[in-house]
DNA sequence: ACCTGAACACCGTTCAAGT
DNA sequence: ACCTGAACACCGTTCAAGT
């Protein structure tokens, strides 16, 4: 244990600290101790415990995959891909959510998102309007997923709600749960999509 | 100072305290001074921390608008509402995404907005879908915009990427910034009540 | 260059005690 | 019923000191 400490092995211990213990449970003095030094050694590899944080996301974020021509196809790729990547390491979702994720493979796999839509056929402010479009519905999504997967089973006190004031959303209980998580991504995901070749149908090159 | 801590003056002087000086600022102790009371008398109205933020996010909840008959205005300022919401306390947005903003205001905002979908001619499953993925931009959307709003501003180190690797992210830099936050929302807004339109268009009633 | 030890200024929460 | 004081088990970070 004495000079083995890199900047890889601390963003490996911590990262899975917080996979097993949750970000809560992520502290300098703590990784410290699963990493057998004091707590104060880490801060020789990184200024602060958000320095540390950005290189644990950074760490996660993959390689995009290759175009395959079919833009439809290759939007679809990316959005499984940052989903994946979100739903392998959900507890550290609020620090993704906090500030946007830098680096060079989150550089290349905006440049990947960007060019699948310039295939689409859009440019300019149509196809940044599409981007934000479709990165707001894939990150909401991973929120919503999140806050489902974790909200109604652990919470004691779930369902105050009185279904007298609220009939619409009591006739809609039955179908809660009817479609699985990939399932329900999928369908919104479509819905992205179709708008998405609406818009470059109706946008001048 | 005696006796005049009430909930509602407990939660009102904790979203000050977020909206002047952010979420780490809120401590039960640094809340208990500002109240001119021991942090733990708080205790005494709150079981805990989490408690007091759910109540505090529960407060700033409006009661949802009267529908119009049209699905599409009612829709769009159900947007709107919870977008001016959560921009009027952006601070305190990671505690809304993560988890669901209970109580009975939620619960009436949640009603309005399955009768707003079922006045589109949706219900069932398509209902729940075209609700989830409208909800998944909308809150999405916030995540990004408060990113932007935060982000590029306040970091110093930004921008670190390439442009050489990145040639369709560097062609697009100029049109970043055409459009401000509102525009920008209401674009994916349409994007996605189009969706819902043509869902609806495609389903059996 | 890399790590330690002590210290500073904090946390959330429990619990017995006061009024 | 409502609040206080002391205590427990923690935090992130700075800084001088060691090797």
């Amino acid at each position: 244990m004495r000079g083995d400490l890199s900047r890889a092995a601390i963003v490996a211990a911590a990262l899975a600290l917080v996979d097993e213990a949750g970000l809560d449970a992520l502290s300098m003095r703590r990784l410290g101790r699963a990493l057998g030094v004091e707590a104060m050694a880490l801060y020789h590899h990184f200024p602060n415990k958000v320095a540390l944080l950005d290189a644990v996301v950074a760490a996660i974020t993959p390689e995009p995959p290759e175009p395959t021509g079919d833009w439809r196809q290759d939007l679809t790729t990316l959005s499984h891909r940052y989903r994946e990547t979100v739903n392998a390491h959900p507890r550290l979702l609020p620090v993704m959510l906090s500030r946007p994720t830098r680096g060079a493979r989150a550089a290349a796999t905006l440049e990947a998102q960007y060019a699948a839509l310039r295939r689409a056929g859009l440019d300019g402010s149509a196809l940044l309007d599409a981007h934000r479009t479709w990165g707001s519905y894939v990150l909401g999504y991973l929120v919503v997923e999140q806050q489902g997967r974790t909200g109604p089973h652990t919470d004691a006190e779930w369902r105050p709600v009185v279904s007298a004031d609220t009939p619409v959303t009591a006739g809609l209980d039955r179908y809660q749960g009817a479609r699985d998580w990939d399932e329900q991504f999928d369908i919104g995901l479509a819905m992205q999509l179709d708008a998405i070749a609406a818009l470059a149908a109706s946008t001048p090159a």
